[in-house]
DNA sequence: GCAAGAACGTCAGTATACTGACGAGTTGAC
DNA sequence: GTCAACTCGTCAGTATACTGACGTTCTTGC
């Protein structure tokens, strides 16, 4: 119970890069049994709430407002745009764009999908005395937002 | 900066399950970086990292000791195999399991990878003030043992 | 107005990470 | 002892997530 971070111990449970990609993994679970009945990822969700947000943004621009490389969200929205509930289409404006937009039936989802989703990132961090889940919560905000910028992938409007 | 934990707003960057998975996305970024000049990954490592500890580990107790899952695990294995870093063979005592140990150069490699490897962790959490790093640990270790048991993969020996 | 550079979307390739299913092997209830 | 139940490793299939490379299209410097 020492106060020292002690990073160099052999055990992995100590060790921060592990326990993100764990607590990853744990909250994917949490979500997809959450949100079962849809049928959806964490990250597709977070698609269809930009384009609801910011609807007609291009693949580039999406990418950069959800973290997450150009090549995996044109992948995404590939697979969203066969269940129906994303429609892509080609910009007057600049023809190297493919502007994404939310269909009705993906707008109904997503609303529907609401109780199901806050509940998810509820359940996350429930264990959490109630105290301290805000501080958790700005810990993560800030590691994210001062290590963004690693890599080809970055997060733009933070 | 509200203490109150708004779970239900609009922006992605409140939610604690986005934040968790950008920020294992950022720490992957940042091993990849400091240890570039091993070619390994995240998972790679903490695999050897039990192995060193517990060798001639089946492959589901690995699994259980790392918290992913049995195929993963495998397929892990077999790109470490084909290094030449790790070797398996068949339990004399129970011929459904495949025993899996470092190889004298897997040892090697990973003892030259420490210093890069404890940067790695390190740099991750080192934008949090120094006072609350001990902290935001602990908010994952905690998080990560309520939360264990989620799905076929869990932790064993937290 | 045009050549150089940059940006967009895509492709191929690779690595985690899961599910459901399966055969081979072990254990336990009786 | 036998057979049902369980376990282990694997396979096929799918979804994130990255890199490097490429053709197309736009922007900029001049």
């Amino acid at each position: 119970m020492s106060d020292d971070v002690k990073i160099e111990g052999e055990s992995l449970f100590r060790r921060p890069g592990f326990l993100v990609r764990r607590l990853h993994q744990i909250y994917v679970a949490i979500y997809l049994k959450e949100c079962e009945r849809f049928g959806t990822t964490p990250v597709q969700t977070s698609v269809m709430q930009v384009l609801r947000m910011k609807p007609g943004l291009d693949q580039a621009a999406l990418a950069a407002e959800i973290g997450m490389d150009r090549t995996t969200t044109s992948n995404v929205l590939t697979r969203l745009e066969k269940r129906g509930v994303v429609r892509r289409e080609e910009s007057p404006k600049d023809r190297r764009l493919r502007l994404a937009f939310l269909t009705p039936e993906g707008a109904a989802m997503l609303a529907e999908m609401q109780t199901a989703l806050d509940a998810a990132h509820t359940r996350l961090i429930a264990p959490l005395p109630a105290a301290e889940r805000a501080q958790f919560i700005r810990h993560l905000s800030l590691l994210v937002e001062s290590n963004n910028g690693m890599g080809r992938t970055v997060l733009r409007n933070l």
